[in-house]
DNA sequence: ACCCCCTCCCCCAAAAAGGGGATTTTGATT
DNA sequence: AATCAAAATCCCCTTTTTGGGGGAGGGGGT
């Protein structure tokens, strides 16, 4: 019997990613998905699923409300929490609220179906801190500043460092700094690689 | 009476996004949709619509065979072909092929009702052409060639110049006339914004 | 007190942008 | 087979923007 799973982000870009990686799963019957609280709690007026994959940042109603109001109405369901690098510190607030898992948005597929597996047999799935600690730098990597967010959505718009500086009342000096910084922090070597990874990872785009 | 509306896209984000657009209208009844070819046409061996919304890319078969097949099983049927800008080239095989009209993606709710409403009348919906040779250059905008969809995906990888010519064999003058020619026919005047132009009109990434 | 963030500056090399122009290859149409 | 348009290839020039390496001071929060 196949794995009923239901996805819930905001990004239309993660749930083609997800979707299309559990399509190539015979063991993962896709039931559905929404893109914002209140049509993934319409769902579940009607129909439930096994697992849930479901995005901590969301427009409406921030996941973790969400998923407090899932296991709510379907106490039998697992959900397991999406989020990027730079929102990690509300794990832990989503496994209060009754969450079975946690997941990066670019885990690989291998990954992912060990996790959903996993978190449908009744298990959990909380290996993140390993990942994380085991790297100790790997944490910087993640945060990104205010400034730095702020700078790197300009950047992707297709501004120079020189209108950034205009546009934030700054001189361009610092303006290179976060580019600098921001490509060194995000392991890429040039703006093109960094718009492609801010994008892929959702940094930009989500929050702006 | 309601227009029944079926909807064929293998890009679950373009069914969520249309579908979500088109409950809000009274006038359409959505009566399904379907992410390939294949269930597409088993829908049309029980059933018929009025008008259907049909991605020119699908992964199973083309848009185009796809056209031909839903038209013979359903002559009544009206179908506007879907795609995105770079995808142009078919539209015209699409005409051949027996649809009625022709949109973007993301074309606004109203024009996509008129369009609707249009094919529906037994009219046809082919202004694109208009739209694009209006502004004469913007016809190249959406066409871009093999190599410069290359070239735009390696330089989204973050390669340079000399890396992408090396990669293809080719000399880095080459490739720097084809980064200019695709910051000159995507309208934008640096890479991280071609970059960002590139993954939000899925020229690159649509298979991530 | 300390660390991080934000701010700003230096130098220099590399890459990209903007403006030309030119030739060969390829594909489709007579 | 001849022709023509489009694509792909290559080169020149200059200016602007990035990238890589530093360093350094002020302010806010822990």
């Amino acid at each position: 019997m196949a794995i009923r799973v239901f996805i819930v982000d905001d990004h239309p870009m993660v749930i083609e990613g997800l979707s299309s990686m559990l399509r190539s799963q015979t063991s993962i019957e896709l039931a559905g998905f929404a893109t914002n609280a209140a049509s993934c709690l319409g769902f579940f007026v009607t129909q439930s699923v096994d697992v849930v994959l479901m995005d901590i940042n969301l427009p409406d109603n921030s996941g973790i409300e969400l998923c407090a109001l899932v296991k709510a109405k379907s106490p039998i369901t697992k959900i397991i929490a999406l989020s990027n690098f730079d929102q990690l510190s509300y794990v832990e607030r989503m496994k209060e609220s009754g969450a079975s898992g946690y997941l990066l948005k670019n885990t690989p597929l291998a990954e992912l179906m060990e996790a959903i597996e996993t978190v449908n047999a009744g298990g959990a799935w909380w290996n993140y801190l390993e990942k994380f600690t085991n790297q100790m730098e790997a944490k910087q990597v993640m945060m990104l500043t205010r400034r730095e967010k702020e700078v790197l959505g300009l950047i992707a718009d297709g501004l120079t460092n020189v209108e950034i500086a205009d546009k934030l009342f700054v001189s361009s000096s610092t303006v290179d700094s976060h580019r600098k910084n921001l490509i060194s922090k995000l392991h890429v070597k040039n703006t093109a690689a960094l718009v492609r990874f801010a994008f892929e990872n959702k940094i930009i785009g989500s929050h702006i």
